[in-house]
DNA sequence: CCAGTAATGTTATAATATATCATAACCGGA
DNA sequence: TCCGGTTATGATATATTATAACATTACTGG
C-alpha cells in the first residue's frame, strides 16, 4: 500500500509480516530523527496496533499489555497512544475510537478512512483530490482549516461477498 | 442556511430565534409524517440543541434538563438523542462527541461539517462535490459505501479576526 | 556522579454511554 | 369507557473511554 498506488482492503488471512516490519522500521527511523525515544512499551504498543490490521481500543491494549505485564494503567495506553499520534505513527478513528496504524508516517499527508462495518478493516487514503475539493469548499465558507476528519463507513469487498468471511465485528461497534 | 445556498459561519450575536421556530415546525411535520410522537421531552432536548447554535454534550443537556425539571438520567438524555438522530432531526459530531441541530431534516442528504475550533460554531454542508468525490474514490477500494463523516476543523471567520470575539470555547474539547 | 529532563508508575476520578427492568402514557378497538 | 398492546419514560446499575495529579524511575549530557 503506497501514496501512489491504489489502496486496496487486504484478503483475508493476509499475512501483514512485513507490513508491521516495515513499520517498525520507519518508526525506529522518525523517533531518531525527532530527537525522542522509542521506548519498548511505544514499541510494543505500535507493534500491538499493526499486529491487529484492524483499529484497536485502547482499553484492549491495556488488557494485551496487562497480559505481558503486570500494572499497566489507563494513562500507560493513553500516554503512548499521544505520543504515537503526536509523531504520526498511529492515526485514531474518531467514528470508532479506535486507533490504527499509519502506512506513510514518513511523509506529511491528509488521510481519509475507509472503514468496513462487518470486518473493521481500515483502508488508509491519502487522496489528494478528496483533501482539495474538502479545502476548496472549505475556504469558501472562510475556515481556515486546521484538520480534515474523512471516515467512510461501508462493506469491503471481502465481506459483500459472503457471510462467514471478515472475522465478526466483536468488540469495536459504531454509531452508524 | 439553505441547501443550494452559500452556507455561512453566524455573525456574533446572530439572533438565531427564528432558525429555532423553523426547525420546531419541521421536526413536528417530521413526526407527524413518520408517525411517531415529538413528544415534551423530544421537543425540548431539540430546543436545547437548537438554542446553543453549537454543538451540545449529552451531559450538558442532562444537567439543563436537571434544572428544569427533576430526576432526568442518562439514558433519558440519550435515548432521547438517538430518537432525533432517527430521525434525522439532528447529527453527532464525531470528533466533539456533540450534537448539532440538522439544518435540512426534510431533505435527505449527505452532510459535511465545518467546525470553528474557538468558538465552536459548525455549519453544516450539503456539498454534492464533496460526497461524489469521496464517493468515486471509495468505490474505487471496492466499498460499499453507508455513511460519510466528514468533519473539517478550523478557525472560522469571526474568530479569526480577533482574539476576544467567538466566545471562548468552554466545555468542549476536541483531539487536534 | 550529578542534575535536569523525559518516561513511566500509581491512585483517583471525570466524562461518555448502555443494559435492564419497572412504570406510565398513549392509542385503537370492543 | 375500559382493555390490552405498544411506545415512551423512570430508575438503577454498570460499562466504556479518558484525564488529572503526584510519585518514582530511567535516561542524557556535562
Amino acid at each position: 500500500m503506497t501514496r501512489s498506488g491504489s489502496p486496496r482492503f487486504h484478503s483475508l488471512k493476509h499475512d501483514h509480516d512485513s507490513c508491521i516490519d516495515t513499520a517498525m522500521e520507519k518508526a525506529q527511523a522518525i523517533c531518531i530523527e525527532n530527537n525522542t525515544r522509542f521506548t519498548h512499551l511505544r514499541k510494543r504498543v505500535l507493534e500491538l496496533i499493526w499486529s491487529s490490521h484492524k483499529p484497536v481500543l485502547a482499553y484492549d491494549l491495556l488488557e494485551t499489555l496487562r497480559n505481558e505485564k503486570v500494572n499497566a494503567q489507563p494513562p500507560t495506553v493513553y500516554r503512548t497512544l499521544e505520543f504515537l499520534l503526536k509523531h504520526r505513527l498511529i492515526h485514531k478513528i474518531q467514528s470508532l475510537r479506535a486507533y490504527v496504524g499509519c502506512d506513510f508516517p514518513d511523509q506529511r499527508h491528509i488521510s481519509q478512512f475507509l472503514i468496513c462495518n462487518q470486518c473493521h478493516q481500515v483502508v488508509e487514503l491519502d487522496d489528494p483530490l478528496i483533501e482539495q475539493v474538502i479545502s476548496r469548499q472549505a475556504r469558501k465558507a472562510g475556515l481556515e482549516i486546521v484538520h480534515q476528519t474523512v471516515e467512510i463507513l461501508g462493506l469491503c469487498p471481502n465481506c459483500q461477498t459472503s457471510w462467514s468471511q471478515g472475522e465478526p465485528a466483536d468488540a469495536i461497534r459504531n454509531t452508524h
